[in-house]
DNA sequence: CCTTTTATTGTCCCGCCGGTCAATTCTTGA
DNA sequence: TCAAGAATTGACCGGCGGGACAATAAAAGG
C-alpha cells in the first residue's frame, strides 16, 4: 500500500512500525525468559529463542543485554499502572480510588506466581543497575501518589503519609509471599488483608465508628 | 595437644573443627559478595578472593556452588533466627512476645541495605532451587508460629491467623522497600509501622476500647 | 618418625555467553 | 525496476566461569 495510506494506518493503531512490533516482542520474551530462568540464567540465546529469532537480532533492537532488560522492567511497569489508571478513571470517592490502586494491584492477570518472579530477579538487579532503579522509584512514586489521591479525604492529614508506606509495603509484601510460596496466599485473601489495613488503620484514631 | 584435650576443647568451644571455620568463613564471604553483586555476578572466585583462599579451596569444601550459596543462605537465617529468639526469651506477655519478633526483625545490625540486597538475590532464585525453597519455607513457618505464640492471647481465634499473615508480609514489604530505595525507610518507621498495624488489627472488631 | 588424612594451590578444560561483523535477504519508496 | 536502507542470519571471537584434577604442603595420629 502506498505511503500515506500506511501512515493513516499507522496513527490509527498507535505508531507500530515494524520495528515497534519487534522491539515489543523481544521485551516481552526477555520477560518471559526471566520468569523461568532468573536473572542468573536470562541469557540472550533464550531470548531470541523464545521470540522465534535469532541472538543478533535482539542485539540489533537493544544495545546490549542491560538495555533489554531495562526495557523488559519498563514493559511490566507499564502494565501494571495500565492496570490500575483503568479501575482509577471509574473511582468517584475516595475510597473508590483507595480500591482501584488495591485491586488493581491484585488483578487476575497479574498476581501470578512467574510474574512475580520475574519482577522479584529484577527487583534483586535495581541496586546494580541505575535505570532499573530509576523505573522503580518511579513506579513507588505513582502508587503512594494514587493511594494519598484517596487518603487525603479519609485520614488525618499527618497519618495519610504513613498509612500509604504501609500499604505499599503490606503490597510489596504480599507479593513476595506468592513469589516465594505460590498458593500460600490467595488474590482475594490478598486484597482482603491490604482492606483490612486500611480500615483499620484508618479508625485507629477516629472518634470509635465501632461496634455502632 | 593429645586427642583427648582436643576433644574436650572442641567439645567446650562448640564443635570447631578447622574445616567448619573453614566453612563458615566461606559462606559468610559468600554472602558478603552476593551483597555486592547479586546472584548474577556472584562467582567461586570472587567468593574465594574475598575470602582471601582460592576456588579450589571454596570447592574443597562445598559440593558446587548452588551448596555454597544454600549454605550462605541457611547462615543469614540462623543469624535473623539468633536476633528473635534472645528477645524472645525475655519476653513474658503474649505482648512482648510480639514486640520481640518485631524488634528482632529491625535490629540494627540487621536491617541494613546491603544484607537485604543478598537476601533479595537469594529469595529471586528459590523459585529454581528446591534447597533455598526448603530454607525460606522454615524461616516463614518459624516466624508465623512466634507471632502467632503471641497472637493467640490478644486476637480473636479466627483472625489471629490473618493477622500473622498480614505482619509477615508487613515485614518483608519494608526490607523490601529497604532495598529497593535504601533511606526510604528507617528502622524505628519500620518497627513503628508494623506495631501500629498489629494494634490497629487488635483493635479492629474489639470492644471498643477507643477514646477511653 | 613415619604414615595417612586433610588442606590448599595452580593448572587445565570445556562450554557458554555477550558482543561484533560481514554477508544476505527483504522492504520500501521513487 | 532499481537502488538504498532495514531486517535478519550465522559465523566468529575473546573471555570467563564452573568444575575436575594432580601435585604439594601441612597435620594428625599412632
Amino acid at each position: 500500500m502506498s505511503t500515506w495510506i500506511r501512515n493513516a494506518w499507522m496513527e490509527a493503531v498507535k505508531l507500530k512500525r515494524l520495528s515497534d512490533i519487534r522491539r515489543k516482542e523481544l521485551r516481552q520474551a526477555a520477560f518471559a525468559v526471566l520468569e523461568r530462568e532468573g536473572i542468573a540464567g536470562a541469557t540472550l540465546e533464550k531470548v531470541a529463542a523464545h521470540a522465534g529469532a535469532s541472538k543478533g537480532i535482539v542485539l540489533h533492537y537493544f544495545r546490549n543485554k542491560q538495555e533489554l532488560f531495562e526495557h523488559a522492567m519498563r514493559e511490566a511497569n507499564a502494565v501494571l499502572r495500565d492496570a490500575v489508571v483503568a479501575r482509577l478513571r471509574q473511582a468517584r470517592t475516595p475510597m473508590e480510588r483507595l480500591d482501584a490502586v488495591i485491586d488493581g494491584n491484585f488483578e487476575e492477570h497479574l498476581f501470578l506466581p512467574p510474574l512475580c518472579h520475574a519482577w522479584l530477579s529484577l527487583c534483586a538487579e535495581v541496586p546494580r543497575d541505575e535505570k532499573l532503579a530509576r523505573i522503580q522509584k518511579v513506579l513507588h512514586a505513582r502508587m503512594r501518589s494514587n493511594l494519598l489521591s484517596g487518603l487525603h479525604g479519609l485520614a488525618l492529614p499527618g497519618e495519610a503519609d504513613e498509612i500509604a508506606l504501609g500499604v505499599t509495603a503490606l503490597i510489596d509484601g504480599l507479593w513476595l509471599r506468592l513469589g516465594l510460596e505460590p498458593g500460600s496466599v490467595s488474590r482475594e485473601q490478598a486484597i482482603r488483608q491490604v482492606k483490612d489495613f486500611v480500615a483499620a488503620r484508618l479508625a485507629m484514631h477516629q472518634p470509635a465508628t465501632v461496634g455502632a
